[in-house]
DNA sequence: GGTTACCGGGGTTACGGT
């Protein structure tokens, strides 16, 4: 007969927190934690992408044993050398182990100062006696050590505790082979067929639909599979449904989404699977707030025909045999540049080229539209397209940039013109009335000819100009921290043109950025205003982007609260480009914001450079008449981005977005001595 | 100072959406 364990060895010692409590969330993720516990199964060491290699021993205690659920992980993560190897049954103590909560479920880390003992089941004395003797050998230097307290409830613990739900040890050694064994269950969704189980990396393409049970996905990872739904592509054929506004105008075109109903946004053709997921990973959908445009990894999604027999979907159910609560949808983090998942790259990699692919298509159908219908006159209020070609922008650019470097160290011939140097300077110049008009196309809708404006069109520019304004109002705002992208994740990831609200965009904390891009806007007049336009001069607002700005400035971005030295060198950069509308403009300020302080109204229009009534920054902060700076020549080309718009009438890019017109330098240098 | 990683096996609930 075992002797009966006496009220000291009972409790756990001071110092020590049970199974449950942690369960229960009676301390905080982050705390470092000591706990006794049994081992009920081990995952065998993995190489990591790092030098450490992982191991899993999953413990329980006393406190949870009536639930075969209540049992704790710790993740070992140390060299392969130091790796624990403990048996079923064996005691283990851990000092200063760190709760996490990691893929959605609490367990235990190792942390720096983390001391792990092991006691062989073995070996462990009955109590009252201590299971001292029972420790294996430390295989690395420990700060804490358990004494004779510790050691006689270990004997406590595995004498008493309730071994029902153990495995057998036959069980426990299958499983610890079994957790080396991985098999590549990846598959695109391309090769997904009828009863696998796959793991895939794809991105939400709709809003989850959540009915309370469960939720449905679309999803896709931008290849084709001839058992999906097929998406058809209305594009320009959407708006004969529309109704053209009395004057024979549409309102809207729809350029690359449907317009007004707000259904399927693409991507186009069999390239979307819908997935239903049940417990617990409705929770996490929720809970992590997944929506469109989340790109996530689902794993052990089983594939099967759907209730109609036609399209392939898949299943997210709950783990039936895992020892806790396994979630399978992992959300991926496309802002990781440092180390990107490889099958995220590769996904998001298709989607770049099914975009491309698909802007192309759009543009080629306008241009043939357009070629197809319009007359010559009204080729040329375009303005001449110097390219249509979206692609070959960023090419003109390169160039105008590698040709900014090369000309860095020759000399410069101080005249007002040829202080700025600009690409095609053999192309002819468009005045900012030209660049405004609005582009329409004639067609036909349901048998009727209607004039139709388009909401922009991808035209490049030449112009005579001058720089009346800008924006934002401080020069050390003209550089921002690099917004990040999906794209960002591919090597080779390009240039985007500005927008005023973007998507998908990974907001970066001014403190914690690494890198940063210029970012800002120019207000334009003519430099010799036509006759009409001399009463009421038109201008136009520009968009800087990054590349543009290191073109038209030789200079990287930085931080420049903090760099001054490239502040200062910026500003003599523009001084060259417009003089003192700096220093005008800064004084204007002042008087402003006095007068402001007096009358109490410090509200200002928001920074935008399109030319749409609502949204444009209408008021003159600085009075054209007062600028005396140099006119210069410039490259300018038109593109469009999609706003947020809540009138349904108006949102010809999809549900509550509209395409606005938008304008940007590109292939402009400052020359400088 | 505090990341790294998350085996196997064989699938019901629900009935919508393109």
């Amino acid at each position: 007969m075992a002797p009966l364990p006496n009220k000291r060895q009972n409790l756990l010692p001071s110092g020590f927190i049970s199974v449950r409590e942690i369960l229960d969330h009676k301390r905080g993720v982050g705390n470092l934690l000591n706990v006794i516990g049994v081992v009920k199964d081990f995952r065998a060491p993995v190489p990591t992408r790092r030098s450490d290699w992982k191991c899993e021993i999953r413990l329980y205690d006393n406190s949870a044993e009536d639930d075969s659920s209540n049992s704790l992980a710790i993740n070992i993560f140390r060299p392969e050398n130091e790796m624990p190897n403990p048996r079923l049954g064996d005691v283990i103590v851990l000092y200063h182990a760190k709760l996490q909560s990691h893929a959605e479920t609490l367990s235990l880390v190792t942390h720096w100062t983390t001391d792990i003992y092991i006691y062989a089941a073995n070996q462990i004395p009955r109590p009252p006696e201590g299971a001292k003797e029972a420790l294996r050998p430390q295989p690395r230097k420990t700060t804490q050590s358990p004494g004779q307290v510790v050691h006689e409830y270990v004997s406590f613990l595995y004498h008493c505790i309730d071994k029902s739900n153990l495995p057998t040890e036959a069980e426990f050694q299958d499983m610890k082979v079994k957790s080396t064994i991985v098999t590549e269950k990846f598959k695109q969704l391309k090769d997904v067929r009828d009863g696998i189980f796959a793991d895939v990396v794809v991105q939400l393409v709709k809003q989850p639909y959540d009915t309370g049970d469960k939720i449905t996905l679309w999803v896709s990872d931008f290849t084709e599979n001839d058992s999906f739904f097929h998406f058809v592509y209305t594009g320009l054929g959407a708006f004969a449904g529309q109704s053209a506004d009395p004057e024979g105008h549409l309102a809207t075109l729809p350029f690359g989404a449907d317009p007004g109903t707000g259904e399927w946004k693409g991507p186009f053709g069999k390239r979307s699977m819908q997935v239903t997921c049940f417990d617990p990973h409705t929770t996490v959908i929720r809970e992590r707030g997944l929506s469109t445009g989340s790109w996530v990894m689902l794993r052990n999604l089983q594939i099967k025909y759907g209730r109609n027999a036609a399209n392939l979907e898949g299943f997210l159910r709950e783990d039936r045999w895992a020892s806790s609560l396994k979630i399978n949808i992992v959300q991926m983090d496309v802002t990781d540049t440092e180390s990107p998942d490889p099958h995220l790259k590769e996904a998001v990699r298709r989607k770049r080229e099914y975009e491309r692919e698909k802007k192309d298509q759009v543009q080629g159908i306008f241009n043939a539209a357009m070629a197809g219908k319009k007359r010559k006159s009204d080729m040329a209020e375009m303005g001449l397209p110097l390219s249509d070609k979206p692609k070959k922008k960023n090419k003109n650019r390169s160039k105008a940039r590698k040709r900014a470097a090369e000309q860095k160290s020759s000399s410069v011939v101080s005249t007002a013109y040829s202080e700025v140097k600009c690409e095609y300077d053999n192309k002819p110049i468009s005045t900012i009335g030209d660049i405004l008009d609005p582009v329409y196309i004639q067609t036909d809708v349901n048998g009727n000819q209607v004039k139709l404006q388009l909401p922009f069109v991808n035209v490049n520019y030449r112009a005579n100009v001058r720089v009346v304004n800008f924006m934002p109002p401080d020069l050390e705002d003209f550089a921002q921290p690099k917004k990040l992208t999906e794209y960002d994740i591919l090597s080779d990831s390009e240039e985007s043109d500005i927008e005023l609200v973007s998507e998908g965009e990974a907001m970066v904390d001014r403190a914690t950025a690494r890198e940063w891009e210029w970012r800002f806007f120019l207000e334009l007049e003519d430099a010799n205003p036509p006759e009409d336009d001399r009463e009421k001069k038109k201008t136009l607002w520009v968009a800087v982007n990054n590349l543009s700005a290191q073109c038209l400035l030789s200079l990287d971005a930085s931080d420049l609260q903090q760099d001054e030295k490239n502040l200062e060198a910026l500003r003599q950069r523009l001084f060259l480009l417009w003089g003192e509308l700096e220093e005008k403009k800064s004084l204007e300020e002042d008087r402003k914001y006095q007068a402001a302080l007096a009358n109490r109204e410090l509200n200002r229009p928001p920074p935008n450079s399109s030319d749409d009534e609502s949204g444009s920054p209408q008021k003159q902060d600085v009075e054209p008449s007062q600028i005396s700076n140099r006119p210069f020549t410039c490259c300018i080309h038109q593109y469009g981005v999609q706003v947020p718009e809540e009138n349904p009438l108006k949102a010809d890019a999809g549900e509550g977005k509209r395409w606005q017109r938008m304008f940007g330098l590109f292939g402009t240098r400052i020359a400088y001595n």
